[in-house]
DNA sequence: TCATAAGTCTACTTTAAATATAGGTTAAAC
DNA sequence: GTTTAACCTATATTTAAAGTAGACTTATGA
């Protein structure tokens, strides 16, 4: 399971990338819009800021804007923010990286061997993914269900 | 990161697997062997048996044993066993399926799309990987290890 | 049939992390 | 120099994981 913080910071990215209109968002705004409670948001938003992912200003006019493009906005990256290194075991961890505490034999540990290919299983779709292309099957969800709609009337 | 529950029942699964000379061990044989506390060993191992991964029989000359041959217990069935269905979003949980509590519109929630993604890739590995491959992994790293050895002298 | 071996069950403690909330501080605009 | 809006610090609440304690049940075999 990823947290909300994570699944937050994916609902405000998403909205920022949707609303690509306006050049930057309130904290405020994003809470409503996205119905996210504000103070969380606020250190959500933070954490995002200071992995590069997004930008602010402070006082009037101020706001956050994405850093970079939707397109070249991987998932990977803002999940990472909050969920560190995607590792399903501590001795797979490449960031804080110790071993296991229980482990006898990290070397020949069967659970990290098995355990390495489910991380790059999980990494090789979370780096794929765009919040761009997420946006874009979202809406493509959207609209067969209008199609269904339609046909039904 | 899975649990240390997981991780001692693929322990004590694999030490199992590995000593196949014998039918039936001891709850505190296992504990000592894979360095488990014992107390902790005994949910998990009960929490396996209701799973139909370990038989069991009280008693002097009792003890648990493997339901099944190493090479048809799936990682996947034992990491289940503990974690739930391995869902990275409440919504895609088939057990205790419930809609994720912030979800404003499931159906397009691009979120959801993309953990179904991760769900299948992680599903993949470890539907795949047995016990017995797992112990032929290991194996093979510490044959190698060996080999490495021999040549330094 | 009784002592012992071994798994089973219930309940509890402890610790750590996630999810927030409150309130004050700093920076920029006008 | 007042207002706006991001930034920072601290704290509360809740939940789950990890582990422990002790009593109960079932089976064996002398």
């Amino acid at each position: 399971m990823i947290s909300m913080r994570s699944k937050y910071a994916l609902k405000a990215l998403s909205y920022m990338a949707r609303s690509s209109d306006k050049e930057s968002f309130l904290i405020a705004d994003v809470a409503v819009a996205e119905n996210i409670p504000k103070k969380f948001l606020e250190a959500i938003l933070l954490t995002l800021k200071n992995n590069g992912i997004l930008s602010s200003r402070k006082g009037p006019g101020g706001g956050y804007s994405l850093a970079k493009a939707p397109a070249s906005l991987t998932v990977g990256a803002i999940v990472r923010s909050f969920e560190g290194d995607l590792a399903p075991v501590q001795c797979l961890s490449v960031s804080a990286h110790s071993t296991c505490p229980e482990c006898l034999d990290e070397d020949t540990c069967g659970i990290k061997l098995v355990m390495a290919d489910v991380s790059s299983a999980v990494s090789a779709v979370l780096d794929t993914v765009t919040v761009a292309d997420m946006l874009q099957r979202s809406e493509f969800e959207r609209q067969k269900r209008e199609k269904v709609v339609d046909f039904a009337i």
